[in-house]
DNA sequence: GCCAGGCGCTTAACCGATTAACTACCGAGA
DNA sequence: TCTCGGTAGTTAATCGGTTAAGCGCCTGGC
């Protein structure tokens, strides 16, 4: 009676290449060259294993797959935020379809996990790459002196940074030129006569967020405008809402803020209008990141557009070639452009 | 020659468990007994095996431990959307870090796949269950007989649905009495003084879609409301500003609209002002799902909210007793509760 | 007529862990 | 003294594939 509890119920056992063999009378050997294109196999026997796969409806167990060596056929993604931070970005979810879109088409998954901190996202590419579920990795929200840079590179783990060569040591990095997105930004409002401008950026710590910072800085400089406090932030609205109240009560109050995000340029517009003033004759808005948002408000948000989808798919795709082929350069998107909307125009008076 | 360059560079092996059976100078079994907690080793034999395993880096190799009938210790979700649809709503970020959170503590990954329609997201679930890389599946967007359903059952995939039972045959379903929240917010909106409500709806086809529509004509019917047409639209800002100019052009235009998501509520704000109506005195604003958007703008939405979060953690959970018991009940999650704000007020005479 | 070489297929060994079955030993109870 | 039971370990077989090596057989070139 044991032994008969024991045994699996003979639907739950699903078919594997010895089963394949027995029907068409070759050996295991030969079923797993034809099913993978390996020479040595006669166009006969290849059509005669074929019609029995699918007629036992096989799927390959890639467990014993990749016990042979193979590969998992899969890239990992930490994405690390504090979960309440997540629905608010559409950045990371544009970004993931079109590393998704790039990985289906290879037949790759990616593997998520959403973590806390960076020390449990580094865990998370530990334990994949321990146990062979993923054959590269993706890594975001580069930080300055980002700890698990060097920790990725010891494993040996093939990684595409997102974010500026400057951090990402001897991994491979696909970033997008935001300094010269901030300078082109900064001379346009200069242009329309701006001489205080100011910035509601996101985290301090990050690098894109410095060397923003410093394009900013040195933009102000050159092209003479009135140094304007930079307010750091966590991007959400509410700090975006209290960042620009802040500057708008504020002795010599900006004439134009250039937010991080859409969403904080968003809030922003609204306090500005809560706050009587009108956009974009008494405040200019520019928001980093185009989105829908940012096109539906009153006025339409002149916006820095990029297309993520494809910089996430540009991210896919050099780090398959850095997984096939162990090396991959790195790769330059194009620097997102400014896409002047209602929402700038001369300061008045 | 060749011999050694099919050699693994040394570096690049990763130790077994017999590498630390020999530096113990106990067996393979012995050591997995020990590395599992199993009986049968004496506590200074386990003491050795799992210093030695420290000193090692030893990881499991979860390829070998699953092709001896272990658990993948994943689950998967294809979320099938086309990709330019997926920045704007934040419901589904939210809903995976609801997910991730829960899988997370239990040592559990999320496979995920953005696939661009339904078969796709099957294939997608057919290939995870078949290289057994997941032990369960979460669904969503649940269709009207949704072929995803009899085809997951077939499978014997453990699945959990998130959507109204109805729709999810045999499988276990997650979800929340949307026709409650309607009723809810129509008495609302009726006690407020309203007679022309109109619903800007979401995907036609949708499970939850239907109900809601549903809902809304009943609740009309119910309290007496003139009947007001319902627009159906793809979740997108645009098609929701459409919307709202289609019908606040229409003659015996609605004092109230309902919108299925935040991101349309938002851009029929902006069409309504655009249009030089006052929200609320002329227009009131009811949005389906409550984000920081919708309290940042101006004025703030009333909203339909829940805790995406929590529905999303509570759908993990439900899946994780399933594929453990392989039995789950439903659970019924907390209908939406409308949360007013600033765009809901009796109408202007 | 002999050998080289390619084709089609086979057997053997292996990947790294787990489970089953069996052995050796020690102490306690009959 | 013999047996029973439990502990701590062993060896062998297994999961489902892959790779390496080998074996007939046929063809073609000299």
């Amino acid at each position: 009676m044991d032994q008969v509890s024991q045994q699996k119920s003979p639907a739950a056992r699903r078919p594997t290449i010895a089963d394949i063999a027995k029907i068409v009378g070759v050996s295991k050997v030969s079923v797993s060259n034809a099913l993978n294109g390996q020479p040595g196999v006669s166009d006969a026997t290849r059509a005669k294993v074929v019609a029995a796969a699918e007629e036992l409806g096989f799927v390959r167990n890639s467990a014993a797959r990749a016990l042979s060596g193979a590969k998992a056929a899969a890239v990992g993604l930490a994405l690390c935020r504090p979960a309440r931070m997540l629905g608010t970005e559409p950045f990371f979810m544009e970004l993931i379809g079109g590393i998704e879109k790039v990985l289906s088409d290879a037949s790759y998954s990616l593997a998520l996990q959403v973590v806390p901190d960076h020390d449990r996202g580094l865990e998370a590419y530990r334990r994949w790459w321990g146990e062979r579920h993923i054959d590269g990795a993706i890594l975001v929200d580069l930080r300055e002196n980002d700890a698990r840079v060097p920790a990725l590179e010891e494993m040996g783990l093939p990684t595409v940074v997102i974010g500026h060569p400057s951090g990402a040591g001897t991994l491979t990095p696909v970033w997008s030129d935001d300094a010269a997105a901030v300078r082109e930004t900064m001379e346009y409002l200069a242009a329309l006569g701006h001489q205080r401008v100011a910035r509601v950026a996101g985290l301090t710590g990050l690098v894109h967020t410095s060397l923003r910072d410093h394009a900013f800085a040195e933009a102000c400089a050159d092209l003479g405008l009135q140094a304007q406090p930079v307010v750091h932030t966590d991007y959400t609205g509410e700090e975006g809402a209290r960042a620009t109240r802040r500057l708008l009560l504020s002795a010599g109050r900006p004439t134009a803020v250039l937010y991080d995000n859409d969403i904080m340029a968003v809030a922003g517009l609204s306090v500005a209008q809560e706050m009587g003033l009108q956009v974009p004759r008494d405040l200019s808005i520019v928001a980093w990141d185009d989105s829908p948002l940012a096109q539906v408000v009153r006025p339409p948000l002149t916006a820095l557009s990029r297309d993520i989808h494809a910089y996430g798919a540009n991210a896919a795709r050099t780090l398959l070639a850095l997984v096939t082929d162990r090396r991959a350069a790195g790769y330059e998107d194009l620097a997102p452009r400014l896409t002047p909307r209602g929402s700038t125009a001369p300061p008045a008076a």
